[in-house]
DNA sequence: CGTATCCTGACC
DNA sequence: GGTCAGGATACG
């Protein structure tokens, strides 16, 4: 499921659940996710409160009251299910984090191909991410000299989080779709026109939470996904047929006729 | 820049 | 049984 958006979905929910309230135990469940944290440290995290979930691009952090971060990405297929301990685990439930209210929630991931990682106090998380979509401080001129340093077609430049955070796969071909800009366009020669234009299929197609602050428009409605996954289906624009192709080894959906280069 | 890799499930 | 999958990173 995820990308900005449905991580920021999650992320509100795992605020709802978790919130305030102190941990009792947190478990992981799965080889790959056991590696990364021992049962020692596992276990010093029983007592330690919640203070805030915080989203940047799609990781969660879970700050403690004692500095320390709990450190989610759900990379391909992560969520969060909110459950009470005495249930049954969800199935694929690959870490269970424990409150002392009774509530129990299961990191869930079919793939489990989801990071969890525990930082000490104070040690920034050391994300190497760029700006939020939803920031102010993300302009067309700070895009354009982001893009000016990349070779290359822009589409994979998209999926660059080290210079806006959050955009995936599918996000990344619907804001070129939107904006009309060919995934193989040279990321380097965009004009500034162009790149006024991405920026706005970008928040437009990431939808509120990455709006820039003060404005609101839902745009939740089926067309948000015009072109990923559509394949010799008919442009919802000009009629021709969607082509796909592959692009630093990912999908890339995209209009020949009305997305130029 | 591209490719392999971590995993498992869905689908052909 | 092979291919593909909404992510990220290590490597050539």
């Amino acid at each position: 499921m995820p990308e900005l958006p449905e991580v920021e979905r999650a992320s509100r929910i795992l605020r709802k659940a978790a919130a305030g309230q102190v941990i009792e135990r947190v478990a992981l469940l799965h080889p790959s996710l056991k590696r990364r944290v021992s049962p020692y440290r596992l276990r010093t995290l029983r007592g330690a409160r919640i203070v805030t979930i915080v989203r940047r691009g799609k990781h969660q952090l879970l700050e403690l009251d004692d500095r320390r971060t709990i450190h989610v990405h759900f990379r391909m297929a992560g969520d969060w299910q909110v459950g009470r301990r005495d249930e049954p685990l969800p199935p694929h439930a690959r870490g269970t984090i424990e409150l002392a209210n009774g509530a129990r929630i299961a990191l869930v991931d079919p793939r489990a191909l989801s990071t969890v990682d525990l930082h000490a106090a104070n040690a920034s998380p050391l994300l190497e991410l760029g700006l939020e979509p939803s920031d102010p401080a993300l302009t067309p001129a700070v895009l354009m000299a982001a893009f000016a340093r990349k070779h290359g077609p822009i589409k994979p430049v998209l999926l660059d989080q080290r210079i806006i955070a959050g955009i995936g796969n599918i996000y990344a071909a619907e804001a070129m779709w939107r904006a009309k800009i060919s995934p193989m366009a040279a990321a380097s020669k965009l004009t500034r026109a162009r790149i006024v234009r991405l920026l706005g299929a970008i928040r437009h197609v990431l939808g509120p939470a990455a709006r820039l602050p003060g404005r609101y428009r839902d745009a939740r409605d089926s067309s948000r996904i015009a072109v990923y996954g559509r394949e010799g289906k008919p442009c919802r624009r000009c009629g021709t047929a969607i082509a796909r192709t592959v692009q630093a080894g990912r999908s890339t959906y995209f209009c020949p006729r009305c997305q130029r280069t």
